[in-house]
DNA sequence: CAGATTGTGTACCGAGCGGTACGGATATGA
DNA sequence: TCATATCCGTACCGCTCGGTACACAATCTG
């Protein structure tokens, strides 16, 4: 069943590739529609016809670097012990926002924790998902209480805000220009001091990369 | 010597103060000259008579910020321990940016880390104000380490930017609506933390205040 | 081929932006 | 009292904002 009218003259991923950029640089409220739509390559009612509006596509570029930048947070959150979860966490996120083929920062930051009044649901709905993120590694760590993994005092909710606060305030370093290594040693200085007061062991496997 | 000519009808640093609060809760970008304005109790042209323009208002709101809202962490740097310089930031920071009379979080970030390119010396002016206190933070502790108060093979610079990161994760929390609690508990831990990797001894004064 | 359907580019919409010109109001100093 | 200086309010500036109307181009179905 092949399409019909006229077909489309660009490539729908590859515009939000370019849209979800120009947001990751100039957040939500400094991208202009024309900002946009000289970095996807199209006119506006190309990009009206294809995403709705700014603020769906600005849903859609928000869900597309869920899949495409965050995947290290799954990737972390299915190590098999607390340590490895936040030592893979800690060191892929310092990755993440420093890649040099990419803005520096984090989406979910960059994009907008302020806005108008009028634009208030944006920063509302980053600050969910970012929330979203705390919750499914507060999880993680309950079950490594479980597991025996964590010191049974230990607090999952209070040791995820904690390694989450870490990991936005590295967001922010390196959008002010802070270098990766830089970032690393703090990086390493949260993993010792997660390590410390939740009582979870190191590993070999984690600090030891094949 | 008395002013000559029809007297301001408004209160320049209430006005200022006023503006602050836009800002912090909106954005630098996300405020209009209206928002501005109309909570400010004045005209555009009383504004510009007495501020300038938008950005030298900014600048002015942020410059009153740092010494009404920042003054904490002075008060936290020239404490006589490096464990209670870390103890009085971690905790005051907390209060600061959860207080109930103020918007939630903190200026430095709410104002904005991404702008549009016209906007862009705002972001970066605030990076530098940022780091500029990181720096004042690290060279604390580097005195700290002379001073046999932190272990001699100790990084300043890493210890103050791991500190900074936290306050800064901390602030994003706030912003998002995270409870003063719960911030707390995240303090802690991250104070723990750097006592741990950091050998700064525990002190009395700092953790049982009178 | 005709007709239906969909995408593209231009040109435009009302609204709000940051910023200002200007005349009237209110003070001082002579 | 009157010139001078400063501030206030209205009304406006050019520009850009997010969003759209409309004519035309390109494809499908028949």
């Amino acid at each position: 069943m092949p399409v019909r009218g006229r077909p489309r003259g660009f490539d729908v991923d590859e515009a939000l590739e370019r849209a979800l950029e120009v947001f990751w640089r100039q957040g939500y409220e400094g991208a202009s529609m024309s900002d946009l739509t000289a970095a996807m390559g199209i006119n506006k009612p190309s990009l009206y016809a294809a995403f709705g509006s700014k603020e769906e596509l600005f849903r859609k570029a928000v869900a597309r670097y869920a899949e495409q930048d965050m995947g290290y947070a799954r990737h972390a959150i299915a190590q098999s012990t607390a340590y490895d979860v936040v030592a893979t966490l800690l060191r892929e996120n310092v990755l993440a926002v420093t890649r040099p083929d990419r803005p520096a920062g984090c989406l979910s930051i960059q994009g907008g924790t302020a806005c108008s009044s009028e634009n208030a649901p944006v920063a509302e709905f980053l600050a969910a998902s970012r929330l979203a993120g705390e919750r499914a590694l507060a999880d993680r760590f309950a079950r490594a209480v479980v597991e025996g993994d964590l010191q049974a005092d230990a607090d999952p909710a209070a040791l995820a805000r904690f390694v989450m606060s870490v990991t936005e305030g590295q967001a922010i370093h390196a959008a002010a220009g802070v270098p990766r290594e830089e970032l690393r040693q703090t990086a390493e200085i949260a993993l010792t001091g997660f390590a410390a007061v939740s009582g979870a062991r190191r590993s070999a496997t984690a600090d030891n990369p094949a």
